[in-house]
DNA sequence: GTTTGCACGATTGTATCCAATATACAACGT
DNA sequence: ACGTTGTATATTGGATACAATCGTGCAAAC
């Protein structure tokens, strides 16, 4: 009777919250790169965009500031948050030490499914001509490849890591350089995981993060 | 002239707002112990102890949302987050893995200030008998020795990590057995620094880590 | 010309009020 | 007795309204 309900229904107790919504919205403008740094975002001006009260925009920008992407001055407004480049490599160092941990505990667990998908990705990073897409597509690589890790704590601050550097990393995808040699690289990955070669995913995972710091550190660096 | 003023001049710009004060309060009184898992939180009562209304309260809820401390449920309301034996091991693993470097990087920049203090605190901790404050003793005597790494991201990424788990480390410190040999690893680690020697205080920490972890963990899995 | 005081608009911080939803319990039929 | 339905209450999510504060421009004073 009822049953031919069962695939329209939807669950209407996970709705999530305007402020969610926003948050997420004002989340990948800032990671993108769409939002600048130091830009201030007025609550009205946003609250108007989403046609809502400035309540639920209050509250998407107290959980950004909790994850660092803007910071709030009293009375005055919140900004989307400067990051300096020692601050840079410092996340990139970061990532360093994180991914490799994620990887190396993936490759065991990675099913064929994911090897799969990640090839998959890999793949369409390399073909893709829209540079917009660069970004997305190199995030959502490197997070196929750790999913199976079973480590949310680890996956989750790998996350945060990138988030305050996605915005470079995007910019470094952009230089042909950068991206040749990221191709090439994602497909050693791809390669030592499917040989079940745990420590070797996990040395070039690393490898893969320093060459991009040290590559984007030098093109941000005032040349002298 | 004015410079006489700078000692005593404040950042008014700083001036915390209703929400940031709620926020803390909260935070510390999870990170404690003193609200327990899965406790409901409720607005209006939060409200009613700070003799706000409940809007700086969801803002504080939000940023702790955002953290992980506590977990929102879509018009149900927000909850002490529970935390699996898993999670506890994984955040332990991680905690394990940055801290090292954190010391590590400390160690080349620490002032004998620093070293004082951390010796300072190093000592309050063994000779406390309040069990109350060894929890609090033990996070600053931490923080004492990554406050000079210079590396705010890892400082912060640890403090968080932190705070997920500080209650555990709290029963833990109230075992005679780990409070005693937290005690004796302490003290090798700031010799460790005094020494200079950033390799092995590194892996001190890392040890001191671990065996936490090992202890705790043992101490929480059903007898059996 | 520079500095000071002040009024005004813009913006944020918070209180109060309303709507949407969940939970607990009573009423009811079977 | 048991499950179902209706209803009251508690609680959250959000809108509106108001207070506090900041920034700016302009005029007065020196």
């Amino acid at each position: 009777m009822i049953e031919g309900l069962s695939a329209r229904a939807s669950n209407l107790g996970a709705r999530v919250s305007s402020s969610d919504v926003i948050h997420e919205a004002l989340r990948a403008a800032i990671v993108r790169g769409e939002l600048a740094e130091g830009l201030t975002l007025r609550q009205d001006a946003i609250a108007k965009m989403f046609n809502v009260s400035r309540i639920p925009v209050r509250e998407a920008l107290k959980q950004l500031e909790a994850s660092g992407l803007v910071t709030s001055i009293h009375y005055k407004g919140v900004v989307v948050s400067r990051i300096s480049i020692a601050e840079i490599e410092e996340i990139f160092d970061f990532r360093s030490i994180v991914e490799p941990r994620l990887i190396a505990h993936a490759v065991p667990r990675m099913t064929a499914q994911s090897l799969d998908q990640a090839q998959r990705l890999c793949d369409l990073f390399a073909q893709e001509t829209d540079g917009a897409r660069w970004g997305d597509l190199n995030r959502l690589f490197h997070a196929a490849l750790y999913r199976d890790a079973d480590l949310p704590y680890y996956f989750a601050a790998a996350g945060a890591a990138n988030d305050r550097i996605e915005r470079y990393i995007r910019t470094h995808l952009t230089l042909a350089h950068g991206r040749q040699r990221a191709i090439v690289e994602h497909q050693q990955i791809v390669d030592a995981c499917r040989l079940g070669d745990a420590q070797l995913a996990a040395e070039l995972t690393r490898q893969h993060i320093v060459q991009a710091s040290a590559s984007l550190i030098e093109a941000l660096n005032p040349p002298g």
